[in-house]
DNA sequence: CGCTGGCTTGATAAAGTTCAAACGGGGTGG
DNA sequence: CCACCCCGTTTGAACTTTATCAAGCCAGCG
């Protein structure tokens, strides 16, 4: 993995290229103020408690946003590079989840204060991160859906297709086959199940020839089946229309 | 219901009162052209198919917004009055959910044109409608905790919870008692369940002595205990600090 | 070589679903 | 005014899916 040291900004540029960003705010975007982190996988990106003062954005590896019960935690969003999991901050600075990375990851991190100064100075920026956080709950509800009416198959299912076409279009998945560095029990967390259940529903999938699944990285051998599995309708993740190809 | 046939913008406004919108504002979301449609319940709201090119505000009734799977109903949001289900359209047209009455309703539908140009003219109105936005996710992310790591007693006993505040917040519920229109096939489809089992755990709540539920009308009988069942934590609400009295 | 973290297996239990039928109250039409 | 019907609720019994608990496995790493 050749890691050459990029403007932290390419990522997030490259993944609101379907805007069509004017120069004059990739320029100013690109000036803004980031500071880059680095995390272990499973570390918690704490904002130091209280009410959040920067946005983030993921560059390298995979992100989860969680919310913990007694002894339980459901894992409500994962993020991949060129997310902005916590861009709801900028206007619910109470944060009501937390933030774990799954693998190695580093992201950066800019004030709100310079966020806001831009969209203030570009209302269209504005617009475009408003939409990413739309994108965010679309995909909350797809989840929603998921976790009430669909069973561990289809639930799986769901969420392998859904994590490569996102995983697709910022060019990190191909003809596929698809990094998937969660753990099962990160299956799990995502899906409302218990480890020991997706242990067995992975391995059905296998034995119906739907994936192959080893060393982190996940095959998909039928997308077919694998949609019909999941119900899978990509409308919702609001790709380019190259997608219908599938 | 002596229902005053008032002017429709005055619920959204009460709903947006804490964003104290300049005066400037709060005149011209009043001149917004807004189309008001009346709904039996259980009626699909139908932007005619394709791309929406309005926002609807609920001026009265409940409305559930929803995904079908074959043969399968997830409700993924609740909205009451002041409430604006479909704001994501404005930057995310393709819908990805339908909208449907659960009760006798009316709606007021804003075309998109007019919300952008005020937007445009008023940018603090859009970082006030964006907060709308971001606090559906929020409750987007408890609901999908509660379908992934709730058990049926604290799924019913966190949605009642969270209704009741937000009915209490916009004076629809008072005195731990509030409408319930909801019937037990609505509450078995936003909470991923089956009705007879829904049927059961109310019995068991009644029997609990948390609540009363008869003639459409809920009472919570034991906040307290309601609260510790749900894992209730109502800052993913954001509503106004007053809440901490309860 | 021995640990550790993650995966796999088995047996048992619990939670929730399915199917089918009955109940009950409010509204309607004869 | 009564009978009927419809919609939503309730009940029962059998069945499935998923959870729980506990142990074993296995590969990579220090």
């Amino acid at each position: 993995m050749g890691e050459e040291h990029s403007d932290p900004f390419d990522i997030l540029l490259r993944r609101l290229e379907p805007a069509h960003l004017p120069d004059a705010v990739r320029h100013a975007v690109r000036k803004l103020p980031a500071a880059v982190r680095d995390f272990r996988p499973n570390q918690d990106v704490v904002h130091e408690g209280g009410p959040s003062t920067h946005c983030c954005i993921v560059l390298t590896g995979w992100v989860g946003c969680y919310q913990m019960l007694e002894g339980r935690r459901q894992i409500v969003a994962i993020h991949i590079p060129g997310d902005t999991p916590d861009l709801q901050s900028l206007h619910l600075p109470e944060p009501d989840f937390g933030m774990q990375t799954m693998t190695v990851a580093s992201m950066a991190f800019i004030p709100h204060t310079d966020i806001q100064r831009l969209i203030a100075a570009f209302p269209f920026l504005g617009a475009v991160l408003w939409r990413e956080t739309l994108l965010v709950a679309a995909i909350h509800r797809a989840w929603m859906t998921g976790l009430g009416r669909r069973n561990s198959l289809g639930r799986l299912a769901h969420l392998f297709c859904e994590l490569y076409l996102r995983l697709e279009a910022i060019g990190l998945a191909d003809a596929y086959s698809m990094p998937m560095p969660l753990r099962q029990y990160d299956l799990a967390d995502a899906l409302g199940q218990t480890t020991v259940h997706i242990n067995r529903t992975l391995q059905d999938m296998r034995r119906a020839g739907l994936i192959e699944l080893e060393g982190r990285q996940l095959m998909i051998k039928d997308w077919q089946r694998l949609v019909a599995a999941a119900e899978f309708n990509p409308l919702y993740l609001h790709l380019s229309p190259k997608v219908a190809e599938l």
